[in-house]
RNA sequence: GCACGAGUAGCUCAGUGGUAGAGCGGCUGUCUUACACACAGUUGGUCAGGAGUUCGAAUCUCUUCUCGUGUACCA
């Protein structure tokens, strides 16, 4: 036999099962196999993505439902991809650009050669993901990997597009929208992150302009004043009644503008008189409307003024605007006050600016299939896992509005709409446009451009990301594997894409595939650092997943991050935890080449002694614990179950209780005994294998379990079944066996505090007696000798052991630990009068309880009975303790 | 403001009505021929505070506090 290392080595044992398991074709799904599907479609990372901790958590989970659906002869598909991701994409070439000397932007460059260098990017830079997904062991059907702009992916969009305009659900619209002055689009309502913010509110006076006096007017955003259309005040504010009807004096741009009556102003607020800026504020958008009020835009689409009839303020940056329209607005005498303010901010979740609320010509899409999506989640054919998301998502969808689909980027899927070449620029100042100008032959919508392209124009504009996304479960499928995969089952997935992705790709399959896209979806939990904050770039507290892999071995990183994340809250991570995957990995290894030292087991049936039948049993056990915690989504469950039985059923109390029979001794016993150990880690390999594919894997090779099945990989070998283990023993044979077994670990736990309370170290040789209280054999005894480290131990049921000689009460009945020459009455007295005081108190408590009428009375009588049994057992070893004592005296 | 989640051992987390748990850490021993990435022993908790329901509460109800997340916002 070759000379196994000590220690496992993930690194070179991983690449060759990925390899290989490539090479054989075992995740490939077979859209024609009658075999029951079960599918998974990934959340598409950006193409420009590296893979984090959150990536880890959400594949591990999605590889360990597919791997277990493979065991249990499902056909699998899970289908892997990546998501342009329009603005993060684009901004990473631009950069590029930016770098160049002279530097350039996407403007010098041009939309097609611009276009062209991203795909460019793409091919050689993007989908880095992919293989990192690959190297953390992940079975996806890599042969089916699609991209949101790949060319079946396309058509889908524009074809989706097309469909709802033609319904009337997608229309374009002037409108006020949440726009980035940095990266220069509108951005979807989802994508702006209100953020408490320090501000200053600036209270302003506005002279009335008969001359009869002022109105003070606070606001945030001075800079915008020369916007100003009109003052707006409560219209039973009583202070300002007389007022409305008047004009004002604007301070900035000075013109007369109308005081104004209006319930949306606060009458508590401020000082109960709001400036109406309609081109700069959402509300005042609508007030603006409603009082048919003219709109003034002062800033340009990167967030400058725009205003030459204020020259000083004119070409400034917003912010800076915002403190120098204070001076001369201060300069002007009109200064009343200024606050320190907290507010919050519509932030750009992607390049971290404010956002301006701005009036623009954009596109909109009113959402299909709402109520279905509603109603989906909310009568159980979607479950949601943790339940409680159920109650968010419904609460988006009630106040759902409708969805701004255009964005001024390049990179993306262009609009599929096309403008006559002779009324381009009028139609560009519709206020709206619909499917009355399309029939009007006005416009052209459609998957293909249109016959005569000569004469017409494309929108310049391209869509929304996640306008993609949402059609992810059915778009990357084609018509077979639609057949066989769609709907997908699950859905992993982390909340905080809960209304980007999850509830819009629900309403699309509703809309556009018949129905859902999946049946489960399960939200993982946020991985944060040790201080509670969502791992990022920027403050750098995101371990790098591959460096981790490299340390701990991909197996070692996602048993690790299972054993602390799966059940739905937060988790704060510490690398000591993916520490632990690895020693437990390394305890595998270990165990596995331990059996690898023994030679083959015989042909012969074996005969099976108690320690045998409890491993099994447990084993038994541990398949139900594992079917059961996946089938209901419970993975720390199931990484604990599988953690616990290994380490501490089979590692510290089976395999050290049977040491000595593969040494020495009756050959049928070492039969017996291999046959175990073979059975136990043939099942468990499989068992474990989902969540630590790759040792397990290699495991199943070096033990010779393959062999046994024509070379076949674990992967792909269906789970064995637990139904053969210890056929034929009837449950009394069994039950005695756990319990004989059980006695046994706990005696030899007895028998190992005694050693320890005398100071004498694990490996010292000394010997036990046990007075037996109930049959026990010299199989037991020889077991519980090498359990605790002793040379010997005997029953010996006439035993007088010597006054003082150290003795404790075990479930064999009392045991001692002969000292020659060190007896020590008084401490003997002393130790077991402790014991013998804890035990009263138990037992007074138990008496308490059971003289308790109502306890007797209305408490279940399982739970009496099993109080007395208590008690009765209490009672008994302080019987046995006060005969102890007795002997001493 | 509203909604949801969390608060259990020094740390990270299990535990949805019946004697408070695991791993790590700490402390003591041990290189006992599978494993020092290990073994053995041991130390850690008024289950955030208060009230209630119950024979019995970490668990159910109410309430207060702290933290997190989402959502709505008044300049």
């Amino acid at each position: 036999m070759t000379e196994l290392p000590k220690a496992y080595e993930p690194t070179v044992v991983e690449e060759k099962w990925q390899n290989r398991w490539l090479s054989e074709g075992c995740f490939n799904a077979d859209p024609q196999s009658d075999k029951p599907a079960y599918s998974i479609v990934i959340p598409p990372p950006n193409v420009t993505g590296v893979l984090h901790m959150g990536h880890v958590l959400n594949n591990t989970i999605q590889d360990i439902l597919v791997r277990r659906a493979r065991q249990e002869g499902k056909e699998v598909l899970w289908l892997p991809g990546t998501d342009h991701a329009g603005i993060a994409t684009q901004a990473r070439v631009e950069k590029e650009l930016a770098k160049e000397n002279p530097p350039r932007t996407r403007y010098d460059v041009g939309r097609t050669d611009f276009m062209k260098m991203v795909w460019e990017w793409k091919d050689k830079h993007g989908g880095i993901i992919i293989n990192q997904l690959k190297r953390l062991g992940c079975s996806c059907d890599w042969e089916r990997e699609r991209f949101t702009m790949d060319d079946v992916y396309a058509p889908e969009v524009a074809r989706v597009f097309t469909e709802l305009f033609k319904e009337g659900l997608i229309y374009r619209g002037r409108r006020m929208v949440n726009w980035d002055p940095v990266l220069r689009t509108a951005l979807s309502d989802e994508e702006v992150i209100m953020t408490p913010s320090k501000s200053k509110l600036y209270t302003i006076r506005y002279k009335l302009a008969d001359g009869s006096g002022q109105l003070l007017v606070s606001t945030t955003r001075p800079e915008t004043i020369m916007a100003d259309v009109a003052v707006a005040v409560n219209p039973k504010d009583p202070r300002f009644g007389h007022l409305v009807g008047k004009t004002v004096i604007r301070p900035l741009v000075e013109t007369e503008i109308p005081i104004i009556a209006d319930e949306h102003v606060e009458i508590e607020f401020g000082t109960g008189a709001l400036k109406i800026t309609p081109a700069h504020d959402r509300t005042d958008f609508e007030v603006g409307t409603k009082h048919n009020l003219e709109i003034i835009d002062v800033l340009t689409a990167d967030g400058h003024i725009n205003c030459p009839d204020c020259p000083e303020l004119h070409g400034l940056d917003r912010f800076v605007a915002r403190d120098k329209s204070i001076e001369l607005i201060e300069a002007k005498g009109l200064l009343e006050k200024v606050e320190d303010y907290e507010n919050n901010v519509g932030m750009s979740e992607r390049s971290h600016v404010p956002i301006e609320p701005r009036l623009s010509m954009q596109w909109f899409l009113k959402y299909p299939c709402v109520k279905e999506a509603a109603e989906a989640v909310a009568n159980g054919d979607i479950v949601f896992r943790p339940a409680h998301w159920a109650k968010t998502y419904a609460h988006w969808l009630e106040g759902i509005q409708d969805w701004c689909i255009s964005r001024q980027l390049w990179w993306g899927h262009r609009i599929p709409v096309w403008y006559r070449k002779d009324k381009a620029d009028e139609l560009q100042e519709a206020a709206k446009l619909d499917e009355a100008d399309a029939a009007a032959g006005d416009i052209y919508v459609g998957v293909e451009p249109p016959a005569d392209p000569e004469n017409w124009v494309q929108d310049e504009d391209a869509l929304d990301t996640w306008f993609s996304s949402w059609l992810w479960p059915f778009a990357t499928m084609d018509a077979e594997c639609r057949a066989k995969f769609y709907p997908t089952c699950d859905l992993v997935t982390g909340p905080d894409i809960i209304f980007f992705w999850v509830a819009r790709m629900i309403m699309a399959g509703y809309r556009f595939a018949d129905g859902k896209p999946f049946s489960n979806v399960f939200f993982t939990s946020i991985v944060r650092d040790l201080q509670g904050r969502k791992m990022s770039k920027s403050l750098g507290n995101s371990p790098d997943p591959l460096d981790l892999i490299a340390h701990y071995g991909a197996d070692g990183l996602r048993f690790g991050l299972m054993r602390i994340a799966p059940t739905g809250t937060d988790v704060k991570f510490d690398e000591k935890q993916i520490e632990e995957g690895k020693n437990f990995a390394n305890k595998l290894y270990n165990a596995a080449r331990f059996r690898m030292m023994q030679g083959e087991a015989d042909s012969v049936a074996p005969v099976f002694t108690s320690v045998h039948i409890d491993i099994l049993s447990k084993l038994k056990e541990l398949h139900v614990t594992v079917a059961d915690a996946l089938s209901k989504y419970e993975f720390n469950t199931y990484t604990q179950a599988l953690y616990s039985f290994f380490w501490n059923e089979y590692c510290s109390l089976f395999l050290e209780a049977v040491k000595n029979d593969l040494r020495e001794g009756d050959p049928a016993v070492k039969n017996a005994t291999l046959h175990t150990i073979d059975t136990v880690l043939r099942h468990y390999l499989a068992l474990l294998s989902p969540i630590m594919p790759h040792i397990t894997e290699e495991l199943w090779q070096s033990l010779g379990f393959a062999a046994r099945n024509e070379g076949k990989p674990l992967m792909s070998t269906p789970l064995p079944s637990a139904e053969h283990l210890l056929a034929g023993l009837s449950d009394t044979h069994i039950s005695k066996a756990r319990a004989l077994s059980t006695a046994l670990y706990d005696t030899a736990n007895r028998a190992r505090n005694l050693k320890a309370e005398y100071n004498l170290a694990t490996n010292k040789k000394v010997r036990f007696v046990v007075k037996p209280s109930l049959p026990v054999d010299d199989d037991l005894m020889s077991r519980l000798a090498l359990l605790a480290g002793a040379q010997s131990a005997t029953a010996e049921p006439d035993y007088e052991a010597p006054k003082g000689t150290p003795t404790a009460l075990t479930p064999f009945g009392e045991l001692f630990l002969p000292l020659d020459g060190l007896v020590d009455v008084e401490a003997e007295r002393s130790r077991i009068s402790k014991e013998l005081e804890k035990i009263t108190k138990e037992i007074a408590k138990s008496n308490a309880k059971l003289s308790n009428a109502s306890f007797v009375d209305r408490a279940p009588a399982a739970v009496v009975d099993q109080e007395r049994a208590r008690l009765v057992e209490w009672e008994t070893k302080k019987a046995q303790l006060e005969a102890m004592l007795t002997a001493l005296a």
